[in-house]
Formats: C-alpha cells, sequence, structure tokens
DNA sequence: CGCGGCTTTGATGTTCATCAAGTAAAGTGG
DNA sequence: CCACTTTACTTGATGAACATCAAAGCCGCG
C-alpha cells in the first residue's frame, strides 16, 4: 500500500509530531477501512486492541443500558473514535457506528502506547486532543440538560446544519435515534419538528430538511 | 519544608513513574495549601497556570450558567481537580470550592508539562488517571439521566454513605445545592427526602442522616 | 406482498417546576 | 448579645412539560 499519511487532511491530529523519516512506519503499519452507514465500528463489551480514529464521514457513539439505548454523542472526523475508555479501561464501555459511510484508520494500542512513551509531544498532543473532546461531550451534555424538548431539537439540527455547512440537508438520524440522544421519547421529537413545521421554522419532508428561518430556531435553542 | 511525597497517600496517582532521586525536586517545587469548607479553589473563567490536585477532602466541581449553577460532580482524593480543561483550553471553564475542609497540592503546568515530555511512564499514568476520571463524570452523568427524582437523590445518598463509609453522615451539601447536582429543583429535593423518611427508609434532623433501610434505598435507585 | 420497524397524531396520566407562604437557621451590624 | 436580615428548609396547590398508550399510515426489505 502506498503510505498516503502525509496527505491525510486529519494528520494533525497525531501526526505532526512524527518525523516523516518515522511517518512511514506508522503509516505502514495502520489499516485503513472503509464502513457502511449502519455498521459497527466498535461493540460495547468488546476487548481494546485497537486505537481507531475516524479519517471521513459521521459516528454514533452510544451504549446499550437496561433502561433501553442512549446515544452519548455523533462524532465527525477530529473528535475521537477510540475515545474515552482507550486509556482507562481494558473493555469498550460502549458501542460506535456509521451513520454515512465512512473510513477509519486503525493503530494498534501497543504502538500507540510506544509513541507516548518515546515522544513527548505526541504523548502532550494526544492528551489535549483527548481532553478537548471529552471536555465537548460532557459540557455538550451539560448545555442539553438546562434544555426542554424543543430547545434540544433545535440544537441537534443546528448542529447538522454546521456540519453540513447548509441549511438544506437530509437528517443521518432517524426521529427515534434523535430521541436516544437528546433523552426524550420519539414522540415528542416528532411533535417538536412538527412544531417548526407548522411555525415556518422548517421545511420537512421525511428526512429531508430545509430551515427556513435560522435565527428564529437558534433562539428556541437559546430561549428553551 | 521537609519534602513527605513519599509517604503521601495518593502518590500513586503521579509519583510511581517518578525516581526518588528525582522526586524531591518536584516536591519542593509544590505548594501544601489548606482550604476550608466553602472556599473557592479554581474560579471558572480564570487563566490555567497550576495544576491542582485534591490531596484530602470533598469538593464540587461546578459552572455559573445563564441558567443558573450547575454542580458538574463531586470529587474526592484520587480523583482529579484539574481536570478536564487543564490541557484543552486556557482558561478554566468551570469552578471549584472545598465542601469541607480539604488540603490541595499545587504544580505549575509548565513543569507537568515539561514532565511528560521527559516521562513516557508518567504521560501513560496521567492519560489513563485523566480519562478514567473523565469517563466516569460522563457515564454517572448518563446513569443520572435515566432516572427519575427518587432513583436521583438515592443515587446522591448512597455516594457520600460510600464515601464516609457509614449509613450514618452529615450532608456536606444543602439541599439547593443537591438540587444543582441532578438537575431538579430544590423542593422536589425536599419532597424526595420526606418520602424516604416517612416510608421509614432514613432518618432524617437537618443534615444528619442515618439510612435505615438501605437495600431499600437501592432498590429505589436501580428501579427509579 | 406481507411483515416489522419507523413515523405521525391524538388522548390521557405522571412527573416535575413554579408559585406561595410560613418556619427554622445562620449570618450581620449596632 | 440581641435585633435584624438573609438564606435555607418545608409543605401545599396549581400548572406545564413530558411519557405513555393507542391507532393508523408509511416505508423498506426479505
Amino acid at each position: 500500500m502506498t503510505c498516503n499519511c502525509e496527505l491525510c487532511h486529519i494528520k494533525s491530529i497525531f501526526f505532526t509530531t512524527i518525523k516523516s523519516s518515522e511517518l512511514e512506519k506508522y503509516c505502514e503499519n495502520r489499516i485503513e477501512k472503509n464502513v457502511k452507514a449502519g455498521d459497527n465500528i466498535i461493540v460495547q463489551g468488546t476487548v481494546i486492541n485497537d486505537f481507531i480514529y475516524l479519517k471521513e464521514g459521521l459516528v454514533k457513539l452510544y451504549r446499550d443500558t437496561n433502561q433501553g439505548c442512549q446515544i452519548i454523542s455523533l462524532g465527525k472526523p477530529m473528535d475521537f473514535v477510540s475515545l474515552v475508555s482507550v486509556f482507562s479501561g481494558d473493555k469498550y464501555s460502549y458501542s460506535v457506528s456509521a451513520l454515512v459511510d465512512s473510513t477509519v484508520c486503525i493503530l494498534s494500542m501497543k504502538e500507540i502506547q510506544t509513541l507516548i512513551r518515546k515522544n513527548g509531544d505526541f504523548a502532550m498532543k494526544l492528551i489535549s486532543t483527548m481532553n478537548r473532546v471529552s471536555e465537548s461531550i460532557l459540557f455538550n451534555y451539560l448545555d442539553m440538560s438546562q434544555k426542554r424538548l424543543n430547545g434540544r431539537v433545535s440544537s441537534v439540527l443546528l448542529y447538522f446544519s454546521s456540519i453540513f455547512d447548509s441549511d438544506s440537508f437530509d437528517l443521518p438520524i432517524s426521529r427515534k435515534e434523535m430521541a436516544q440522544l437528546i433523552g426524550m421519547t420519539t414522540e415528542n421529537v416528532i411533535r417538536a419538528i412538527s412544531d417548526f413545521r407548522k411555525d415556518g421554522i422548517l421545511d420537512v419532508y421525511g428526512k429531508a430538511i430545509h430551515i427556513k428561518d435560522k435565527s428564529m430556531l437558534i433562539k428556541v435553542k437559546d430561549f428553551s
């Protein structure tokens, strides 16, 4: 395989701290894998051997509890996939699956651990990246918990609008998944979207969303 | 100051990876500080210069938002104080204050960064400790969000029972703080505690709590 | 083409927030 | 040390937000 990590658009996460001469070695040992929408990338309860990150696409991080399925966060490239528990336990405490066709890169944990020990700059970079991601997940959660139904749905819609960089997009998740993400019931998510449609804030055709009144949607996010 | 880090009961967090000969240097540069119940240790919005950890006592981590004050988590020794944002931003995104008389140790961030770069074992230890703490805060949040009022209050009471290692203890937080911790109103926290008292699960005299029926309290935690 | 899961709407009930009002406790200044 | 003020605590009544249940249409997939 031709090594192309030098050209990878997210190499800044790890590889700015690695000399080009060394990079080739890591590059060759890595596995790049395409996953289809719906495919599992990580399964809760399995042993952690790999260090996985998302190169392209969109994923959901979730966990199954006896109260049902709970979506912890959505991840895009630059957000980690191999997140929190990678260095804290021996088994994954959550699952990850692709929401759209995606590409992941897989390195062995051992190799990463060796890098941490050998390359202090890499270690620093990794720590700050992981903490930034953990913090954003946690604070997003704290923000969400202060909002009511309509505010939470607005947040999610605006999140998609921002990552797709458009006011028109196809929802990459079902109504049910949105409910699992914001901690409400499917019925009430549907009602919220319906309200937005009736109020002229959105056009909705199934999964296709067009935001007609963005400033209003932002107001709902901030004051609801 | 006599260096006593060798004897510190929480030196395992950091200092098992540091040679005794070197330890003395870090030990001398550190500041040990006693704080009284109610005192601030970290103030949201201030610049991060120090690496602070809790040696003894109990603290609350909280943030002020325009919706009011939100308690993010409680921390005891071995849980970090200088948590998430230490390596992810330049300002604290939360405050920390002591719930009981406590002792903190303060090192300079620069020194810690030097250590990370120089000592790979230290870096690994630090990463896994920080991730373990981040993960436990996040998953505690996820668990809480699946419970209703009485279940959340049970969880908090059982948490205190476990850290004080007794069924009789003085609540180190007010009803209002418990409300901010579990995301409910003060009135409803009081009602929940009142219910437990009426049902013979607790004896309550102000802040003094005695758990009379622990198995019932656990059932409430698990099924409510 | 038929089955199961997703979506949608309505009706009903539960859980919790809000408002109000009063008591107890704790801090403050003379 | 006491009067005063503020903050914490407590209970009840009411209403809002959300879950649950039910029923029906839709869509995709084997």
